[in-house]
DNA sequence: GTGAAAGCGCTAACAA
DNA sequence: TTGTTAGCGCTTTCAC
């Protein structure tokens, strides 16, 4: 056991050791990483105090102990494969170098790509990321926050917060550090990281537009979503900008950002609005329940129905027909994301709300195209 | 604060309190959910020893205490709203109510459903999912079991293991429960959930033999995969069975079981031989990269090249052209490894090691069509 | 069946 | 700069 190994060698001044003791110290190495050592251990072999250990361990505190201790504390811990035992130091300090991050569905593929991006930064600056889906499900969200606040997590990362959201506003609220991905709340500072929806909304436009289309829909998903509400405001403004009367710019809104709760309204779009020729959609699941409804009402995409995408998921770039959509950096903003909330967690003094605009930039595949002269 | 409201309440007998006293009770719960109440504010409360909040509020011990003092600390917790602390708990126990998930890849659209299946069951067992994605780097994986590991995760499912990988088998052969998902280790007895995989292959030739081709190809990932190497075998056996030749029957394999790693591999084969008229895909992102290749190639699939996945992971059936594959049950295969730890987690005898097989089902698309005459 | 005492491994406060 | 003391919140002995 590390504990008597280290008393059995406690004293002794590593530097001053002759070489005979090599071979056991080695073998103390061995025994110490597979079972676990304490600070007691470390502190024992160095000839300190565990408190001076946890010093000399820690980065914050590097100019506080002499140089010599800090030397002998790291050898001995090196030598006894000493690594801190997470739980013990959060519950005495009441911190964790954990970060929690609330997805609303690891199944769209959007968010895979961005949860990377935020699990590669973090883990480069020492954290760890907890990962927690949640969903779309409100209730299943305040739990998993729960969850992460017991856990002591030093900050989190929301991908998953609705306009009205109160746990989140709770949340950012609150002392520890917070940045919200591609949503936002109402009326709440808070940091963020998002993309440039007007601008998609302008390229998507300025392209179907282009191709002659007058008469266009966005579909898109719940008004609680400020991604959603952005995108349509963009939608509205855009669509008058280019002259596109109000009458033929309809805005239809969706229960999800999936492709089920899209279905319904697609279909009741199309069936309303039989001289509609392009949708423009909230995302690209959304898109993909447009295929479905195009396809179901005998109308072929992109020749009798334009459809436009909004994220550039992976893969979309094979659908048939491959999508164009709007591309949003998916693993740079989590990247950006993790590196802001880093920042803060950081630095002490909570620096003001922000929100970070990410570009965006319009792919066009071949599920657009001029719309048929016969309608 | 918690700990001066109760102590003001300290042993007033909730049954009989006065009308007037339930507003301030009111208040104290509303104070304690905000705040934390601890156990010896309970304890407080309910005029009983921390000590005896604990057992009542252990459903392992729910024998050991009288009936009335087990509802004064419920009555006292719920009114406190107090939740033991997981971080202290787990420091004083060793035990943490949460399972260490390792997934290999995110970003592989077979996973998130899978670990939607894993998520659920833990949640209606009272475990909470601790996610990491390992991203195929082997020195990943070992660094987040390490940090699983220190957290003392009560069990462990990995979808990572590479039939020699050390950590997956150290952590086998440690007293914690482990379950194994699609993957399996060479020589080691485990837990394990998979897909019939023989079956699937099966079926895939049965359909290509019966499509009228007989020159077929193996394209799968690295031969360190169980997964892989018991369908190249099965490939292998049931192309004989059907009365290949050998020689008509290549097996093919790539560094990693993704579409990057498959395009060069599936170009040269396309290139060595020009009679190849079908390619069985390890997995759905392969069958891409023979898509890839194949259109570099100037060969059009269905007509000059059929291509059979695995896994059938979602949106397949939107690729163009729609995927050909094998059905897997993802989110029941997560559900069922979850369902197998849960059961080893709470009984205390290490139940025997033993494979669970699902079944498989072939879903036939677009992507397959007989061989072209002309070749 | 319940209380008392001890301590999981660490770090914050204070003292020297 | 370092040691001492105390305790984070809980559960697990061991008495009674």
């Amino acid at each position: 056991l590390p504990s008597n190994v280290a008393k059995q060698t406690g004293e002794v001044n590593v530097a001053e050791q002759p070489v005979w003791q090599s071979f056991a110290q080695l073998r103390c190495t061995i025994v110490a990483v597979s079972s676990r050592a304490t600070i007691r251990d470390v502190a024992a072999l160095a000839g300190v105090h565990p408190a001076t250990v946890s010093r000399a361990l820690d980065p914050r505190r590097s100019g506080r102990i002499s140089a010599a201790t800090a030397e002998r504390v790291e050898a001995a811990a090196r030598q006894l494969g000493y690594a801190p035992d997470p739980i013990a130091r959060t519950l005495r300090s009441q911190r964790d170098s954990t970060v929690g991050v609330l997805v609303p569905d690891l199944r769209n593929p959007v968010f895979p790509p961005i949860v990377a991006g935020i699990e590669d930064r973090l883990s480069s600056g020492g954290y760890t990321a907890l990962i927690a889906n949640t969903g779309n499900d409100l209730e299943r969200e305040r739990t998993q926050l729960e969850v992460f606040r017991r856990r002591r997590c030093d900050g989190y990362i929301v991908a998953t917060a609705t306009v009205d959201d109160a746990s989140v506003t709770e949340l950012v609220g609150g002392p520890d550090p917070v940045v919200l991905v591609n949503r936002r709340l109402d009326g709440v500072a808070a940091v963020s990281v998002g993309s440039d929806d007007r601008q998609g909304i302008r390229l998507v436009l300025e392209h179907l537009v282009g191709l002659g289309h007058r008469h266009i829909a966005h579909l898109t998903g719940p008004e609680n979503l400020s991604v959603v509400r952005v995108r349509a405001e963009a939608f509205r403004a855009e669509a008058a900008r280019f002259g596109l009367p109000a009458e033929t710019s309809i805005v239809v809104h969706c229960s999800a950002l999936d492709t089920p709760s899209a279905l319904d309204p697609a279909r009741e779009l199309l069936a309303r609005h039989p001289a509609l020729s392009a949708v423009v959609a909230g995302n690209d699941l959304i898109a993909l329940g447009c295929y479905v409804a195009a396809d179901a009402a005998g109308r072929s995409c992109p020749a009798d129905l334009s459809v436009v995408g909004y994220n550039d998921m992976p893969l979309v770039e094979w659908w048939r027909p491959a999508l164009t959509t709007v591309r949003i950096a998916q693993y740079e903003i989590g990247r950006e994301a993790a590196s802001l909330l880093l920042a803060r967690m950081s630095s002490q003094d909570p620096s003001e709300a922000k929100h970070v605009v990410m570009p965006v930039e319009l792919v066009v595949r071949a599920s657009t195209a001029p719309p048929s002269t016969g309608t």
